[in-house]
DNA sequence: GTCTATAGCCAGATAGAC
DNA sequence: GTCTATCTGGCTATAGAC
């Protein structure tokens, strides 16, 4: 157990550099132009040895994708304990936790259009299993601010959960971001504000 | 001017068919899984014939896009004629005809930070100046809706403009769609609503 | 497990006859 | 302007030495 599991986690610590820079790479670039040869330059490594950690280009995508959702079950489960917190809040603290990743490039995106990286996907049981559960998660939050009445009651389920998803790879934040002008936790806030109650004036 | 009028016509016709090819697949499976292939096949016609009218990839990309702005603007500029609908109708009036553009699968998208695709675009003068165009239009709305006291006078112009904008890609209505269950109507009435109302409950 | 070198493939673009 | 046939480059993936 001591040389192998020495030999383990330097081989752990070796992946986990891997992902980062495809984590980085995806964010900066998405899937399709993310090449191969760049992931292995900027780790350091020849492409072969890529090949050795991890058997395809999707499973690269899929190993970033599957750290992702757990750092994103870790922060919803640490909102989840809140009790003082109501689910509203933590819907918004969750977006936030995201749309700040994303300015921070370190939002990754897959293009689930693309056959072979949804077959990969679906295929990745780590990856199914760690979305149903924070799907879960946010589906009790979801129904108990629409109990609450701050979320619209006719809404289904499906149509806020989506929302919610989508707002992970929206170009807004980007895009506000590149034109200058304004900080992040200002456009994470206008970010979340129109998400919430939309781009009416509120009532005042 | 007789044969030589005769012959653009029916030019214009193939080349109004190759930009229906282009349209559909853009749509269907983006720029990047799109093959020039394919749209030769889908057209009917041989593959170095299409570069007879289009110089490249991008630049039949960029035909489609052109097409969609002609159009929009078409449909902007007649709902700037109707002086008994105010700005917010006109710009609800203009998200929903986006939103059924993309339910009907003929909205084009495109990668903008794949590097030729941008080139291409800005590289486009109609592109451009059709996208200016359409800006200056709904940018007058969004003022006049914020002097209304109908748009939150505190954002500013381009998170509303971007925010309109980022709706025409939205995966939203499309995975609403596929989830099944929902008519066209309801998705678009949901999308829209959550845009202007958000997803908190509306005051009763 | 790491490397160099290369196979195999696919898609964008072109040559040249008609 | 249309076709068939081909070129070219770049990318994923692997063979084989160490």
């Amino acid at each position: 157990m001591t040389k192998g599991s020495l030999r383990e986690k330097v081989l752990r610590v070796r992946e986990n550099a891997i992902v980062d820079v495809v984590n980085r790479l995806l964010a900066e670039k998405g899937f399709e132009q993310m090449t191969v040869d760049e992931i292995a330059a900027d780790v350091g490594i020849a492409k072969a040895s890529l090949y050795k950690h991890f058997a395809s280009k999707e499973a690269l995508a899929a190993a970033a994708i599957e750290r992702l959702l757990e750092r994103a079950l870790e922060v919803a489960r640490q909102l989840d304990e809140r009790a003082d917190v109501p689910a509203l809040g933590r819907l918004r603290a969750l977006v936030r936790w995201g749309v700040k990743l994303q300015l921070a490039g370190e939002m990754p995106v897959l293009p689930l259009h693309h056959p072979s990286v949804r077959a990969e996907f679906v295929g990745a049981r780590p990856c199914a299993e760690l979305l149903t559960q924070l799907s879960d998660l946010l589906g009790a939050w979801i129904l108990r601010a629409q109990a609450d009445g701050e979320v619209d009651r006719s809404f289904p389920l499906e149509l806020v959960l989506y929302t919610l998803y989508a707002r992970a790879a929206d170009p807004v934040p980007g895009l506000l971001k590149t034109a200058g002008q304004h900080d992040d936790a200002q456009v994470v806030e206008w970010v979340v504000q129109t998400l919430f109650a939309g781009l009416g004036a509120r009532p005042s």
